[in-house]
DNA sequence: TGGCTATCGTTAGCCTGCAAACAATCGGCT
DNA sequence: AGCCGATTGTTTGCAGGCTAACGATAGCCA
C-alpha cells in the first residue's frame, strides 16, 4: 500500500469559497431590498447600533461591528455626508470622537429594520425554518 | 391584546452579519497561514482553476470564481505582477485574453494546495467533522 | 455585403477591508 | 511637575468587489 492519493483540491467544497459566495449573494439581497436611497449593509450596521446604544465613539462602533479604525472612518464619513450622522470632539476625553444619529437617521430606522428583517428572511428563504437556525448557530461556533 | 411588541433586532443574530464575521475569520486564517509570500484568498482561487482547468480566458476564470470582469482584471493584473500568469490575446478570437500559469506558479502550486488545506482544516476547526460536513452542505444550499 | 446583436474587456467611481506608521491625548507613576 | 505607556484616531498603500458606461470584435442573418 503506498501513499494513498491525496484527494482533488476542489475549491467548489471549500468552506472559504461557499462562505464567500453565501455573503455574496446576501449583499446582493441587501442591496436589492434596501433600494438606492437606503444605507448599505455596513451602513445599516452602524446606525443600528446606534440606535442601540446611543451615541459612541469611532473606536466602540468599530469594536461592536467588527471594524478596523479605518474602516470605521470611511463608513462614518459617509453616513455623514448622507445626513445621517453628527461626530463631535468628547468635551471629557478630546481623543474621542462620539459619533450620533441625526433626527433624520432616526426617522427612517424603523423602516429600514423591516426591510433588514426582510433581507434575513430573503437570504435563508432556501432553507426551512430549522434549517435556517442550524446555519446561524454554526457560524455563530465559527467565529 | 395590542400590537405584538416588534421582537428586537439583533445584529448578532443577523445571517448578514455571521457570514461577515465568519468569512473575515477565514480571511485572517488564510493569511496567517498562506503568509507573505504566498498568493492572498482570491489569488489563489485563480491559479488553482487555472492549474485544474488550463489557461482560460479573463472571462471563464471570472465565472468559474463568481468575480466580475473589473475585479477578474485587478486579479490577473496582480497575478502577472508577481510572475504566477501570463496574459496574451487569443489568436482565434481577438476579443479574449488567454491567461495562463508560469512555470513558477506550477512549480509552488502543490505547497499552496497543501495550506490551502490546513486553511480550511483551520477555518473549520471550532466544529467537529459531523458539523463541518452540515455546515458545509447548508451554505451550498444558501449560494 | 452590410448591419445587428452578443460577447469580451476596459475605465471610472464608489464602498469595504487590512496592515503599518504616525500624531494627539490621557492616565498613572515617580 | 514630568515622564511613560496605553488608547484613539488619521494617513497611506494595497486588495477585493460592485455598477455603469464604453470600445472592440465576432457571428449571424437579411
Amino acid at each position: 500500500m503506498g501513499t494513498p492519493p491525496a484527494p482533488e483540491y476542489q475549491l467548489e467544497d471549500q468552506v472559504g469559497h461557499l462562505l464567500r459566495r453565501a455573503y455574496q449573494r446576501h449583499l446582493a439581497l441587501f442591496q436589492g431590498i434596501m433600494g438606492e436611497d437606503g444605507p448599505t449593509s455596513m451602513q445599516f450596521a452602524a446606525l443600528v447600533t446606534l440606535w442601540r446604544q446611543g451615541p459612541l465613539s469611532q473606536n466602540l462602533l468599530g469594536r461592536g461591528l467588527a471594524m478596523d479604525p479605518p474602516t470605521v472612518k470611511g463608513v462614518v464619513a459617509r453616513l455623514m455626508a448622507r445626513g445621517w450622522v453628527t461626530r463631535h470632539r468628547d468635551p471629557a476625553d478630546a481623543r474621542l470622537l462620539r459619533v450620533a444619529l441625526t433626527p433624520a437617521a432616526e426617522a427612517a430606522l424603523p423602516g429600514w429594520v423591516d426591510k433588514a428583517r426582510a433581507i434575513t428572511a430573503a437570504t435563508l428563504a432556501p432553507l426551512g425554518p430549522a434549517d435556517a437556525a442550524r446555519v446561524a448557530a454554526l457560524l455563530r461556533r465559527m467565529e
